[in-house]
RNA sequence: CUGCCCGUAGCUCAACCGGAUAGAGCACCAGCCUUCUAAGCUGGGGGUUACAGGUUCGAUUCCUGUCGGGCAGGCCA
């Protein structure tokens, strides 16, 4: 419909302004029924080249607009907005669009079958994932869901940091535990990672149990001085660790890469040579330095150090390198807002490579910190003192469809506050149940009606005019603009208000009117019209992984 | 000290390239179950959009500055 005005009003403006290249048509939903269903600020935007009063340029778009079947009125308000009034039909088209098209509906094909990788989670191997992971896998998930609905081929990739450092740390702090030396030793490092599934690693290792995992058979060695054996068993176990919290929480990846396989790949060795040669590079102090500095950056960077080792944004460039060459013209990572710095320095060493990859390349989704909440306190997250909230934690607490919600229904780049005990024990103060409710409370409308659902595809929706019934039509109108914003904006937190809204739409019509009653055209157009709005809630909620029972 | 993000009702959060009277939920107050699930609905109070300027027909939105919170600024990741 939306497009069906624009079209009508860029013919109006050729009428009026022939000369005018230049310009857009923006349409948008007033807030308020007295402005209409439709609003456009035309006029107003074309004042200044027109050199015009906006009321008078309105006066002159309305003379020179077409008819239309759907269009009731248009009419001149405020300082010189078009407000647009649709007829009848207009308005319950969408409930034969969302029959036909089912959940197709909402869907476009603006990606066109390109390809996208979006990379999230990506935790290292040191330990069980936590709320912060918990934020970054709801939201990547759901900007997979959003690619793919808009049109996009869309592969999901974790990269794990299996090498370096904190992988040492690892692998030191498990042994102790072998030993039978914990934290209150004076023998234990300050940066050893402290916490008790540690201990858990060290006697799955000592007890020679496998890990079973996809890509991985490892059997404990048992033998606590074999640090390479403990290395390879401390990853492996950890990594199965954060799959089973990933299933948990119904994410799924198609790719993962390991930070050390880029090391045995020789694509490390390959990126440094390359930047060498690109003539980026300069040796001091023993080390080697990028010249980062050349793209944006505030300071240049070492790549390898004094020891010899290569800082972690090396591997990173390799990292995206391979992406690139991999075929993915548009990469889009997420992850924590504490890595914002990384940012500059990939796409620095991307630019020094000089092989054509775009300055702004890659997109970047970054989300603020997670504060957890529990008994009134916040719960301090510290990987190394063991004290944190797992994902696992939450999800067995809070359950999964709650837990995904919170995490992906705000803004990616404000803190959150994650009570735990309100989304706990005050279940009906969760949004999530409120939108679940709406879909549970039709299925079971239509399962008392007891008729076949497939003969309420063509029914008359004249008789539907309620002013309940206009609302929940408009709020479906709208889903398809809500999918398309939300994936051009890459919030999934658009589709979670929307999904809000819908829910509250149908809650208030349910509770004003009786759906099963006795006059027959009434009943079947009503109950059209909230099998319609099932389908768009069960497609919303898909588009969050968030399930949609039929009975709570 | 420098860079990035944020600051909206008592609390948690929205507000679609700048649009009309800034909206929800929770909490508070008053109502609605012999009628399709009360995990629901209806009504009410609650705001100088941190502060001060600027840009224009029009600013929560854009620009500058101040204050406050978070995160970064390592030859850690």
């Amino acid at each position: 419909m939306k497009a069906h005005l624009t079209e009508l009003l860029a013919q109006a403006a050729k009428a009026v302004a022939p000369d005018l290249q230049d310009f857009s048509i923006l349409i948008e939903r007033p807030k308020t029924a007295q402005h209409g269903d439709f609003a456009t600020n035309l006029a107003m935007s074309l004042a200044k080249p027109l050199r015009q009063n906006p009321r008078a340029i309105a006066e002159a778009l309305l003379k020179a607009l077409p008819g239309s079947p759907y269009l009731e009125k248009a009419e001149i308000a405020g300082a010189g907005f078009i407000n647009f009034f649709m007829s009848p039909a207009a308005k319950t088209a969408v409930v034969g669009q969302i029959h036909a098209q089912g959940a197709a509906f909402g869907r476009n094909t603006t990606g066109e079958g390109r390809k996208v990788m979006v990379e999230f989670v990506s935790a290292n191997p040191t330990g069980p994932l936590h709320v912060g992971h918990g934020r970054g896998a709801a939201v990547g998930d759901c900007l997979c869901r959003l690619l793919d609905a808009t049109g996009w081929d869309v592969t999901r990739e974790f990269y794990y940091n299996d090498a370096g450092q904190q992988i040492d740390n690892l692998t030191l702090s498990v042994q102790l535990r072998c030993k039978g030396i914990g934290p209150d030793n004076p023998a234990w490092p300050e940066d050893g990672y402290r916490g008790d599934y540690i201990i858990d690693v060290a006697n799955a290792y000592m007890a020679r149990l496998t890990i079973d995992a996809e890509d991985q058979h490892i059997v404990g060695k048992g033998d606590p001085n074999d640090m390479e054996a403990i290395r390879h068993f401390a990853v492996a176990y950890l990594r199965r660790e954060q799959d089973l919290d990933l299933k948990a929480f119904q994410v799924s990846f198609d790719v993962f890469s390991l930070e050390s396989a880029l090391y045995t790949e020789g694509k490390v060795e390959e990126t440094v040579r390359n930047l060498i040669a690109s003539g980026h590079t300069y040796e001091q102090d023993d080390a080697l330095w990028l010249r980062t500095t050349s793209f944006g950056d505030d300071k240049d960077r070492v790549m390898r150090k004094r020891e010899g080792g290569y800082t972690y944004f090396v591997p990173d460039v390799a990292y995206h390198k391979d992406k690139w060459q991999r075929g993915f013209e548009r990469v889009i990572n997420e992850q924590g807002a504490d890595h914002h710095s990384t940012i500059t320095r990939v796409r620095a060493g991307l630019q020094a490579l000089d092989v054509g990859i775009p300055q702004g390349w890659p997109d970047y989704v970054l989300h603020q910190m997670v504060t957890v909440m529990r008994g009134g306190e916040e719960v301090k997250i510290s990987k190394r003192a063991g004290s944190y909230v797992t994902l696992r934690d939450l999800i067995d607490e809070v359950g999964c469809d709650a837990t995904r919600y919170f995490l992906a229904a705000r803004r990616a780049d404000s803190q959150l506050v994650f009570d735990i005990d309100l989304a706990r024990a005050q279940t009906n103060d969760n949004p999530v149940y409120y939108i679940q409710y709406a879909h549970a409370r039709i299925c079971s409308v239509l399962e008392q009606w007891g008729g076949n659902e497939a003969s309420l595809i063509d029914v008359d929706l004249s008789v539907l005019k309620e002013p309940h019934e206009t609302a929940l039509l408009q709020r479906l109108a709208e889903y398809p603009d809500v999918v398309d914003n939300a994936a051009r904006e890459l919030s999934p937190h658009i589709a979670a208000y929307y999904l809000k809204d819908l829910a509250g739409d149908l809650h208030s019509y349910y509770n004003a009117h009786q759906f099963l009653v006795n006059d027959e055209a009434v009943k079947l157009a009503r109950l059209s019209l909230v099998l319609a709005t099932r389908q768009v809630l069960q497609s919303g909620l898909d588009l969050l992984g968030v399930t949609a029972p039929e009975k709570m």
